[in-house]
RNA sequence: GGAGAGAUGGCUGAGUGGCCGAAAGCGAUCGCCUGCUAAGCGAUUGUACGCCCCAAAAGGUGUACCGGGGGUUCGAAUCCCCCUCUCUCCGCCA
């Protein structure tokens, strides 16, 4: 969400920064309510005032003995007209709500503008493409092949989009997950969390995916809780409607979670292997930060995100994604692009945002500078490290051998129980 | 799932219709005092929204907020209804 005052005094502005993003919003729609919704207030509150000093009196004529019937009369129809005020207030407040909570985030000064994602600059890239002299194969087939993927039995089981992994596959899967976390832990200091994998829909609301975007999420019948389609929901809610000390900022924490998507209108996109799961593991990081240190901290989060894949050895570029493909929330955002041979392209693995005040503003969640400073909004921001299934693919498709055999990355053998090699078990 | 008890400010905890944005204590901050420390004394100590002032900050003023929502009343922390959460006991259970 907006600073709603900001737009108010800063409309033209906003509505620029929004039509970069491609997002048509009703911007002079939001302006007029807000106006009414200040007239309507400054009138109730008015009508509030008079009641609250008369009600006073009232009360001090009771006490002393002395008849107050003639302006109890007239309080009534003050208070009529006070619950007729606060039922429209209630009404545009609901509308007004409802419209600051689908107007994106602005995009930071630093974003390129663009349309779509072959605008996206290349800021960094690492390693190179590894050279086979064979064909190199997709990872569906080296899965298949060696026995560690099983796409059909994950689909009699529960659907398209869902997979049984066996053997060394579950314990690569496994491994991957505990090497993020003890890295991101030991060596770039973030406090590991473990959270639930449910959420209700205010923690949803405070993050940015209701209301906006519920078709992407799965939702439990019959109750208000939705499956998390990141641990950035939950992580990012523990301080809700908390005002966080300075001195503890940044907070930094990393969580391993399930996630969980309904993948509504990618049908037909990546149906074959691990890339596009209804259910997929990552490894997440969040962050608090003063609002003048969060981009420098959103260089170190994608840097941390980034050394998980130089410490596996695999070849990867950096884009910053431009205003017309940034995320509802992001103000500004960068994407690790792994490379898969077996694919010949590089496909997203993880996704690094600088929310600003826009997830903080919804949720609540504040610092304090000094004892006698007023409150702010801190900034948030979140990247996976990593995409625990998209590692797995780049893994088996980066360490293929000619054999069929798949070679396990150093740092990843003292996770892996003395397997440095998976080789078909068939 | 059944029965009961609770939810008040940073914390503890009083408050059953007007004198309550809320006692008291603790904590915190500032000042005083004590040649250090401790003790003592005094003051301050929530958030949101609106309006005024204004370059802005500060300030002034109004309204709201005692778990959430609704109701009764001239007036609700206080009475009534619904919901959520916490605790205790029973049942079930990884």
């Amino acid at each position: 969400m907006l600073d709603i005052k900001f737009i108010r005094e800063n409309i033209d502005f906003v509505r620029t920064k929004l039509e970069e993003r491609g997002d048509a919003v009703d911007l002079d729609q939001f302006v007029l309510m807000d106006r009414k919704r200040r007239d309507i207030l400054q009138e109730v509150e008015t009508l509030r005032s008079e009641r609250n000093s008369v009600s006073k009196e009232i009360g001090a004529r009771k006490k002393s003995g002395q008849d107050a019937s003639d302006i109890i009369s007239k309080m009534g129809s003050v208070s009529s007209r006070i619950k007729e005020l606060d039922e429209s207030l209630k009404e545009i407040e609901a509308l007004l709500g409802g419209l600051a909570m689908t107007i994106p985030n602005i995009p930071h000064e630093s974003v390129v503008r663009g349309t779509g994602d072959e605008d996206n600059p290349q800021v960094r890239l690492w390693g190179k493409k590894p050279q086979f002299d064979f064909e190199p194969k997709p990872h569906w087939d080296i899965g298949e092949d060696l026995n560690i993927l099983d796409f059909a039995r994950g689909a009699k089981i529960t659907g398209a989009r869902f997979t049984l992994y066996r053997g060394a596959g579950a314990l690569l899967e496994r491994a991957l997950v505990n090497f993020m976390l003890d890295l991101h832990t030991t060596q770039h200091g973030y406090t590991e969390v473990f959270t639930p994998f449910m959420v209700n829909s205010e923690s949803m609301t405070a993050t940015g995916q209701l209301p906006k975007f519920e078709e992407d999420l799965f939702k439990v019948t019959g109750t208000d809780y939705y499956l998390i389609p990141t641990a950035e929901v939950p992580v990012t809610n523990i301080h809700r409607d908390e005002i966080l000390d300075e001195k503890d900022l940044p907070v930094s924490y990393v969580a391993y979670s399930a996630c969980f998507r309904a993948e509504a209108g990618s049908y037909g996109k990546d149906t074959r292997g691990l890339i596009r799961q209804h259910q997929f593991n990552k490894v997440e990081m969040v962050k608090f930060t003063r609002p003048e240190e969060s981009y420098d901290e959103l260089e170190k989060l994608t840097s941390n995100a980034e050394e998980v894949l130089i410490k596996l050895g695999i070849h990867f570029r950096t884009v910053s994604l431009c205003t017309g493909d940034l995320g509802f929330s992001s103000a500004k955002t960068y994407d690790l692009e792994a490379w898969m041979p077996g694919q010949d392209a590089y496909r997203e693995i993880s996704s690094c945002s600088n929310f600003e005040a826009f997830q903080a503003r919804r949720a609540g969640i504040r610092f304090r500078r000094g004892e006698n400073s007023k409150v702010e909004y801190v900034h948030t921001l979140n990247g996976s490290g990593l995409a625990v299934g998209r590692t797995v693919v780049a893994v088996l498709e980066n360490y293929q051998q000619k054999d069929g055999s798949v070679i396990v990355p150093d740092a990843l053998r003292p996770y892996m129980n003395g397997v440095d090699r998976i080789v078909s078990n068939k």
